[in-house]
DNA sequence: GCTAAACTTGACGTTAACGTAAAGTAATAT
DNA sequence: ATATTACTTTACGTTAACGTCAAGTTTAGC
């Protein structure tokens, strides 16, 4: 019996079940019903996992939707939309390389920090 | 007649004057004052940048002036602080790198998202 | 000296992303 | 059969990060 339960998909990814409703009432999941309830499958698990790495990333939920929708393959699309897609994915895909490069300047910076604090701790120890 | 008004301070990192005095009151901004009218000197534009900066990689601005305040060089430290300040230094990295890791493979889905599009483009213009 | 523009300090409003509590149902264990 | 446990919906509460007035003050131009 494959699927997981509400339970279970919130374990895996450290963050509550209410999150996982919440998320569904956003629109970046829908599990499937027994009846009342929700049973996760493998592309909602993936679609989860996208939403976190997002958010880690300092997107917004809904523009964690966005990119996501854009890119599930059930999104089989026609040639407008597939022109659409390659344009959006150019797009994002600068918002990421400007992170990228905020990311790399923290992290020079945080060099230069360290190399500045064993400079003085070797002074100190003298 | 050194220093930046809130509004051309604002102007130049495309933020609110509200959002600077915003900043202030959380601890993030110090700016001197000539009567009630504030004065941002070199120093609270280089702490706004790296604020700016921090919000951009998804930190809270507590986050932001936690890690800001350290790196302050008017913390001229003592041993002890040094030694936290390294510690410190490389818990902050080891968050980046995490980021930088689902930055990663977030580009990397990008390339397989757009490289399926160009193909069924292809095939859609036989 | 007066007006308009730019500044100030409150204080309340707003959106995102959930938390939390209430009240009910459904499955499971004993 | 009943009690515990896991799930459900509904709804109000909370925090962060500002936005948006309102009401007053100070500075610059004429």
């Amino acid at each position: 019996m494959p699927g997981y339960s509400i339970q279970n998909l919130a374990e895996q990814f450290n963050v509550t079940p209410r999150a996982l409703r919440f998320y569904e009432s956003k629109g970046l999941l829908a599990p499937a019903k027994r009846g009342q309830t929700r049973i996760y499958s493998e592309r909602d698990k993936t679609r989860l996992l996208l939403t976190l790495r997002g958010k880690k990333l300092g997107f917004s939920l809904e523009e964690c939707r966005e990119i996501i929708d854009m890119y599930d393959p059930s999104q089989s699309s026609n040639t407008q939309q597939l022109i659409r897609l390659c344009q959006k994915i150019t797009e994002h895909r600068s918002a990421l390389l400007e992170k990228m490069n905020a990311m790399e300047a923290t992290l020079k910076l945080m060099d230069d920090v360290e190399k500045k604090c064993l400079d003085k701790l070797m002074e100190n120890s003298n």
